[in-house]
DNA sequence: GTTCTAGAAC
DNA sequence: GTTCTAGAAC
């Protein structure tokens, strides 16, 4: 009989992915004699080298002893001089514990008494950088064996193969246990839970479906949803290579046809336009509450991309908190322009949170939409609104040859605009949430009211078919199964005549836009939205610009308004105190554009300045003020920045803040009036500085991130910099000297 | 300009 | 694991 061949095991593996235990397990009950080499404890009590791990490993196997290599060799570079001491009388094998991070940080966290000494706070972050550089074995890298284990049972099993290695066997060579590395769990888990017959041979990493695919896909499902609620449970049955499924987002798919009338929204007002969200999910609970019941068997499902929606679980509880019927009204999370495909959820009504202009653009919800439903949605709306007022909705039919209609059965898009708590959009309400809440209330009452209008109209169209009303409300839907497309565009056009009841409401609303909704216009007039854009500035841009030109319109940010100079305070101050002086001059959009027939304007805007300083300090002699413009201003029209050098502000959040501020970026309004006067313009530096070193505005000291250096800030009281002492750069009171 | 969030840094 | 940043979207 052949000698015994000693074997080398590889182990690959994070900090807590089970390596020691692994080892001990196997040598507990093994035949063979194993040692087991760990790095953390080669070096008697010192921090072990991989020379050492080498040099032991050598040593055993030339006693005939078999080895662990207990480290975690995470990467080929790592296990390239332990595959070299494969020899003929020796196997090198790798065992890879791909285990999830999460448990091994949990593992790592936890352990006490580590060998390594890790453990505690700084093994999570030990584990999260050594999985960064992971990168599996494969045969190539001179292994004649390797095994992956990606879960518990993968280890044990693991476990009982090496326990049962009797000296004078070997183990067959090859790649064990490996699931394809880029193997789409998403599409795996879609196709299961359309079939949940699948075949059960083949192992599926349980762990990975359902902690980060099948929560995701059915823990917002309806209770109606059956198959959805059944597959987690049964998932670690299915195939583990899922081939493609190609029935999956096909209209045509009978397979789990689900012809109940649904309508898919998302939270209207609550992303860009920052409605407070507790306010809109009551708002949306009350009014689902009202029409749930009114929509016969119809659904309504409030629909958020994200899985950690707060807005979802807001609704989530206050609808069962209310007995909300969950089989018709439900949360779910994907994105509402895929619903069927991605999400098997048919929805044949989806509402836009649209913009005032019913137009594509801007982003969130409303470009998802208008993108994926094609151009012909855009004509479509055109010829039924021209606009919409805040807490109005429009029924647009969705024309038979969008996309959206095609692949995911989606007939009809309401586009409904809420009430807009963002300063830098349209209607902005300013924290007016009495007035905001009932425009939310009316937007959602719009919004299912044009729900209903569609479901009436097809019970008409099922009523001419001569069917049974209600009995399945997907007429249309029939039809483009079975019937021509001729068809499809005749009730299509019938569908319409319901569109245009919905589209004289809009113009009724129309008529009343200007009192509600007057900045609509004030938003569009005055200025041209083509030269806007030829400039370069985004929508978001334009706030400072509308108010220097329209302060009356903007009463509540104004605090002063001249004939050349508008004052407000800034909507995010970044310190105690911190005004925009604004010139009231068309065409002076920034620094750049200040020449010297400026002057008198800039030392206007100057003495505006200092009269409020003025003012300030005569509240708070303690105070420090800068005057002084961006180089590259965010925001159009030119606006001097009065600001207190305490820079004590929840607003002051990154370093691009800080250093606007505090950076050569500032520019001082004294040195830019010296500099007009001289040169004839500013000096204007790059926005590169604003991604320069934090550093104190008082003693210059050097910190490594804005909180530190907040917290640096509020007690540093150091004397200012000379340069900001000099040329009235800085303004105190004046019972100070400028030298505290 | 802000918010949101992925992922880097700790 | 949390904190923090930086980039994208608006």
């Amino acid at each position: 009989m052949e000698e015994s061949k000693s074997v080398v095991v590889i182990l690959v593996g994070a900090p807590g992915s089970g390596k020691s235990t692994f080892c001990d397990n196997v040598m507990r009950s093994s035949s063979r004699s194993w040692v087991r080499i760990c790095q953390d404890t080669v070096g008697n009590g010192k921090a072990g080298t991989k020379a050492q791990c080498l040099a032991s490993a050598s040593s055993a196997l030339k006693d005939g002893k078999s080895v662990f290599i207990d480290r975690c060799n995470i990467n080929r570079e790592q296990r390239a001089d332990f595959v070299n001491l494969h020899s003929s009388h020796v196997d090198v094998h790798a065992v890879v514990l791909d285990l999830p991070a999460k448990l091994c940080i949990s593992r790592s966290v936890k352990r006490r008494g580590h060998e390594g000494n890790l453990q505690g706070g700084k093994a999570a972050a030990v584990v999260n950088q050594m999985l960064q550089k992971k990168e599996l074995p494969k045969l190539s890298e001179g292994f004649s064996r390797i095994t992956f284990c990606q879960n518990e049972s993968d280890v044990q099993a693991a476990v009982t193969t090496y326990s049962e290695l009797d000296p004078l066997c070997t183990l067959p060579s090859g790649c064990f246990g490996q699931k394809n590395p880029d193997s789409k769990v998403q599409l795996g888990i879609m196709k299961f839970l359309k079939k949940v017959d699948a075949p059960s041979s083949a192992r599926y990493d349980t762990s990975v479906s359902q902690d980060s695919v099948a929560n995701q896909v059915t823990k917002e499902k309806t209770p109606s949803n059956k198959l959805a609620e059944q597959a987690p449970a049964s998932s670690n049955n299915t195939g583990k290579e899922v081939e493609d499924d190609q029935e999956m987002g096909s209209f045509c798919d009978t397979n789990l046809l689900d012809s109940v009338p649904t309508l898919a929204f998302p939270s209207i007002s609550t992303a860009d336009f920052q409605f407070n969200l507790e306010k809109a999910s009551d708002i949306i609970v009350e009014k689902v509450a009202e029409y749930v019941e009114k929509l016969g068997n119809a659904r309504l499902v409030l629909v958020d991309l994200s899985n950690g929606s707060k807005i979802l679980s807001l609704v989530r509880s206050k609808a069962a908190q209310k007995n909300i019927n969950s089989s018709k009204f439900f949360t779910f999370v994907g994105d509402i322009t895929c619903l069927y495909s991605q999400g098997d959820l048919r929805c044949n009504v989806i509402a836009n949170a649209a913009n005032w202009r019913l137009k594509p653009g801007g982003g969130g919800v409303n470009a998802a939409i208008f993108r994926a439903a094609g151009p012909t949605l855009e004509i479509a709306t055109k010829e039924r609104a021209e606009s919409l007022a805040p807490g109005k909705a429009v029924v647009v039919p969705l024309p038979s040859s969008s996309r959206l209609f095609r692949s995911e059965g989606v007939t009809h898009v309401i586009h409904v605009l809420g009430p807009n708590m963002n300063p830098q959009r349209p209607n902005f309400l300013n924290k007016d949430y009495t007035n905001g809440c009932i425009v939310l209330r009316e937007a959602y009452s719009s919004l299912f009211e044009g729900f209903a209008s569609i479901l009436r109209s097809r019970e008409k169209l099922s009523k001419e078919k001569g069917e049974e009303p209600g009995s399945k409300l997907s007429t249309l839907q029939d039809r483009l199964e079975r019937g021509p497309v001729d068809q499809i565009l005749d009730s299509n056009q019938k569908v319409k005549r319901e569109g245009v009841y919905a589209s004289e409401i809009s113009k009724k609303y129309k008529g009343s836009q200007d009192e509600l909704g007057s900045s609509i216009t004030n938003f569009r007039g005055g200025n041209d939205k083509a030269d806007d854009e030829t400039k370069g500035w985004g929508s978001w841009a334009q706030a400072l610009y509308q108010i220097a030109m329209h302060p009356e319109r903007n009463k509540n940010d104004v605090i002063e308004v001249l004939d050349d100079v508008v004052v407000m305070s800034d909507l995010y101050p970044k310190a105690q105190k911190h005004l925009l002086v604004l010139a009231r001059a068309e065409g002076l959009d920034r620094l750049a554009d200040v020449r010297k027939e400026h002057l008198q304007l800039l030392s206007r805007m100057h003495a505006v300045g200092l009269k409020w300083v003025e003012k300030f300090l005569a509240e708070n002699e303690s105070l420090v003020f800068r005057l002084g413009y961006h180089s590259e201003p965010s925001m159009r029209q030119l606006h001097l920045h009065v600001i207190s050098q305490d820079f004590d502000s929840k607003h002051l959040k990154n370093k691009k803040h800080w250093n606007s501020f505090n950076a050569v970026f500032f520019r001082d309004s004294v040195d830019v009036m010296e500099e007009i006067r001289e040169h004839g313009k500013a000096k204007i530096e790059d926005e590169g500085i604003l991604s320069m070193e934090l550093r104190c505005n008082r003693c210059r000291s050097a910190h490594p991130n804005i909180p530190r250096l907040k917290s640096h800030v509020s007690s540093c009281r150091a004397p200012f910099p000379a340069t900001l002492l000099q040329n009235r750069r800085l303004v105190f009171a004046s019972t100070k000297d400028g030298r505290s």
